[in-house]
DNA sequence: CAGTATCCTCGAGGATACTG
DNA sequence: CAGTATCCTCGAGGATACTG
């Protein structure tokens, strides 16, 4: 089978694979979640192939992940930023930096705080109606007639 | 730069990525926690070359992701189960679903609830102190002199 | 059943120079 | 600065048959 063909399947994680599930695409968003904008100082930093990040920010573009921003007084300047849906990506990072902080590495490079009072957030899967946090024994998964 | 150098990044997300930024992982991980557990079922379900799935296997184990279990009944029967390092990755596929659902499938193909109160769980970016849910915008990150 | 062995293709992506 | 153009390599992974 093509890898191509997981972005058909009625499957939230092959779907969404298709699109993350690349060896450059988390780390070239996390860059925008860090505040950075620009071609150049992404491709410097991550020292990744030019026409790769060109392909990838089309891809991501075309996703609706990020979008391009042309800026009139500064011809030559162009930003990219991420969309609703990429922010929205946000949560998977964290737990990707949880994931990371607790298994893969010894200190923790990145310590996030909460601004207000200065303590660390965590993510949590929680039911909203018992108010209670869940591990996965906790959680039934129920299928759709044509799931993948 | 060759990609396998992400692995040596003192970067919580590149040495996250080196391990499951791969087309097939995160499928593969899934079927795990759907509850399947040997070689041929998976091969056949996901439509992926064998030899992809034993070197994937191969180093899900390597990573402490996954373990091997024979069966001494059973002398040709193989299973592999997730460790609690592999475990830990609910977090971030029950991620990649709730963004999946949100934005590229139309009818979510599977759906959580609650096994106690049958309501519907949601992963939350939360403060402990403060007890208030947290969006990006309330989140400062803070690098370590070495990091990435 | 859980692989291994073999062969093959094709595309991802690195390197570098160039451009409006 | 944000790309494009070009060239090249190498390894990922598909297909298929075989094995203890």
């Amino acid at each position: 089978m093509r890898h191509d063909s997981l972005a058909d399947k009625n499957c939230a994680v092959a779907r969404t694979w298709s699109i993350i599930g690349e060896r450059w695409t988390m780390l070239i968003l996390r860059e925008f979640f860090r505040g950075e904008h620009r071609f150049d100082p992404i491709a410097r930093k991550l020292g990744l192939g030019r026409s790769v990040l060109t392909d990838r920010l089309r891809m991501l573009v075309d996703e609706g992940i990020l979008e391009r921003r042309h800026y009139d007084s500064v011809p030559d300047r162009l930003d990219y930023h991420l969309t609703n849906k990429g922010e929205d990506l946000y949560t998977l990072l964290v737990a990707v930096i949880e994931w990371g902080d607790k298994w893969v590495v010894d200190e923790p490079p990145v310590t996030l705080t909460h601004k207000k009072c200065g303590h660390q957030p965590h993510l949590s899967l929680h039911c909203e109606h018992c108010e209670t946090e869940l591990t996965r024994r906790d959680i039934h998964a129920e299928f759709a007639p044509d799931a993948w």
